[in-house]
DNA sequence: CCTTGACCTGGAGTGCACTCCAGGGCGTAG
DNA sequence: CTACGCCCTGGAGTGCACTCCAGGTCAAGG
């Protein structure tokens, strides 16, 4: 698979899988004969993977450490899951705010849509 | 209140309130005499909510859309809620999509800390 | 009177995560 | 043969949300 292919399937742009080749979020991509890289299947599993880290919030730089433990194989094992476990409970934290502040939102929203006088929720 | 004791309550750096001020988040500071800024205590509570914007995620571009529709007063009450309420639905959304990708951390995980084989959860 | 510390301004600099660009190569269809 | 589409590289540019800086003012304490 060329990079267009995988971008369209991956949904990332051609550029930002070779700044992640750059950066060693992705493997150095085999190349065919004429230059161009050259990915097999396998690879989406990872970028699906990475792209539920980034969608929790984990920073580029801690992907980055992932991965390259990654590629060094069993012997990183104690690494990435000590990583893997306080980025989860950082997520669990994230979601514990969103939903305390959801709660104030909503208050707020009653606000708005309840009592039809004059009363400006936001100045009182 | 001078903008240091506004700092140290609000949690803001000194910069950035009055970054804050400058694009349209905060209103234009009182000053004393002597050209300082002066703040009434409510401003915290101003401050406080901006902050809960900030945490959910909201571009600071809406929240200036937000805190101009605050400044024309009554007349913007329908803007202001339907913000919020588009806003609370995309915070909605984000807890789902993270709570989602937990399972799947969670899942990774579990192939870490579980069978103690030469299997390596990253590579098959 | 002098120093210190908090404040002022406009503008430059930072870190992140991309995104775009110029200039060039390769391979197939017409 | 040439036009087209896809690919290559290194490096510059972007948008966001701050953060820092130089050079200056002002009030109070020693």
């Amino acid at each position: 698979m060329k990079i267009g292919e995988l971008a369209r399937r991956s949904g990332l742009s051609i550029d930002t899988i070779r700044w992640y080749e750059r950066i060693g979020l992705l493997p150095t991509a085999a190349r065919a004969a004429s230059g161009q890289r050259d990915y097999d299947e396998s690879i989406l599993v990872w970028i699906a993977f990475l792209g539920r880290l980034k969608t929790t919030g984990m920073a580029v730089r801690d992907m980055v450490s992932y991965a390259r433990w990654r590629e060094q194989g069993d012997q990183t094992r104690d690494q990435r899951g000590a990583l893997l476990r306080r980025h989860r409970d950082a997520v669990r934290g994230r979601i514990a705010e969103l939903q305390a502040c959801l709660g104030v939102l909503d208050d707020k929203i009653a606000l708005y849509s309840g009592p039809e006088n004059n009363h400006d929720p936001d100045h009182g």
